[in-house]
DNA sequence: AACTATTTATAAGA
DNA sequence: TTCTTATAAATAGTT
């Protein structure tokens, strides 16, 4: 945005595409946390890293509202969030995932519930 | 941001408000979508307006990492997602929440799976 | 819904 | 990687 105007795209080159990472994510999480004071809004952020890095930012009744839907069934009767997850879990189970990173990730949803 | 600075706290007229909400709302997702893009990463981010509408941008694979962790336990042993969300739903089961918002918020998390 | 004066974000360079 | 700076982008106040 400065210095040249930016083409979104992948950035191939990798040293440059962390220093965007870096500096954008700052902006845009700042940019998150401004929004959700001016106006008064509920707003959560979750960005992960190409290597799985998980950076967030959360009003703190995001969770309640990520709770409250989670039992929730379809106006027409359609099934559940839970029941989507647990479907999808059987098809998950295989794959291995980051643990400090999942550890992370868990703090961040059940916070200090 | 322009003609003057901007102090970040809540916009008491409600016209300013919603307008500056909009406004941001859209640079926000924008900002978002332009991240992921330029440095492959995976992004989240959900908005809720004062009124309850719901507005979000997401990559593709963001779901499935949801699900993920969902049932990871604590690298310490400590309780799962599932089990934190199940305890919060039975303080939340009285709320009444808007029901098209739910809806479309289901939508969002479980996508087409 | 458009317009601009300014502020803010940031790409490139040091 | 941290700082600087030129410039693009976002946006507050206005029309």
């Amino acid at each position: 945005m400065a210095r040249g105007k930016v083409h979104v795209r992948r950035i191939e080159n990798a040293t440059s595409r962390q220093v965007t990472f870096s500096k954008r994510r700052g902006g845009l999480l700042k940019k998150a946390h401004e929004l959700s004071v001016l106006c008064d809004a509920q707003i959560a952020v979750i960005v992960f890293s190409q290597r799985g890095k998980l950076y967030h930012f959360a009003t703190s009744d995001i969770q309640n509202i990520l709770a409250r839907y989670y039992e929730h069934k379809g106006d027409d009767g359609s099934d559940s969030y839970k029941f989507h997850l647990e479907q999808r879990i059987l098809h998950l189970k295989k794959d291995v995932a980051n643990q400090e990173e999942r550890s992370k990730f868990l703090k961040f949803l059940c916070g200090n519930f």
